[in-house]
DNA sequence: TCATCAGTCAACAATTTGGTTAAATGAAAT
DNA sequence: ATTTCATTTAACCAAATTGTTGACTGATGA
């Protein structure tokens, strides 16, 4: 997880990432637009790959860059979490309760052990 | 979103942002579980507060933070534009397509008439 | 044989990151 | 006035990140 969202982190590759949303691309066609050598797009595109985002195809000389979305979804159903905080106004009831539920968690500063709601 | 996805980029920080999604947690609270210095933990704190993940609510001594979930929806929102990569089988279809679009786009680059599909 | 071309690799530098410890802050309680 | 407590800040360090330039690779084709 680290590595997919460090590898989202930066401009440059999630630009990539778009461009391969069109279907696939040589390393020099993904360097193309970015004002910066070849060797250091080089580089971004390897931080692409070492994180599963993309894989390559060589042949001959060029490498051909596909998109590799198994890595993107893990990332979305991780955010996927948070989606009641900001999705229908049920779900800012939703998250009143859970607030006021770990208030009380807070309020009872004695564990009562005649409870546990877990596992 | 380089902040954003930089904030998410870190287990101790992903796990706070977990940890807030129950409620409300101190500083203090929400550097327990991980292993390292306080002064550690709140940089961590304020990773998240300048990426808009956290709010913070300062009551006397202790600050208070609060999950802030708009950036969350604006990565989420981000990484949903792949989503046809990975869902049905439809967007199989509609995935091969766009392969096959970027093959004719390449084939008038390179008139090479004949790609054998080899290995 | 030798230049070419796509891309990588190596070495270097500047900046950022993520951690440490120790000192500072600032209002409340004593 | 002094202590206390939650937290920040400062100074420091090692490692990673992001960029540069220049040399290397390896099959092609003139």
């Amino acid at each position: 997880m680290d590595t997919i969202f460090h590898a989202l982190s930066d401009e440059t590759r999630r630009q990539m990432l778009h461009d391969l949303a069109d279907g696939e691309r040589s390393v020099t066609e993904l360097a193309a637009p970015h004002d910066m050598s070849l060797a250091a797009a080089s580089k971004h595109i390897k931080v692409l790959e070492k994180a599963g985002l993309i894989r390559r195809e060589i042949r001959w000389r060029t490498h051909i860059c596909h998109l590799e979305a198994a890595p993107l979804k893990r990332a979305h159903d991780e955010l996927a979490f948070y989606e009641r905080f900001w999705t229908s106004r049920l779900d800012v009831l939703e998250r009143l309760l859970a607030e006021e539920d770990a208030q009380q968690r807070k309020d009872k500063d004695n564990p009562n052990p005649s409870h546990g709601d877990d596992r």
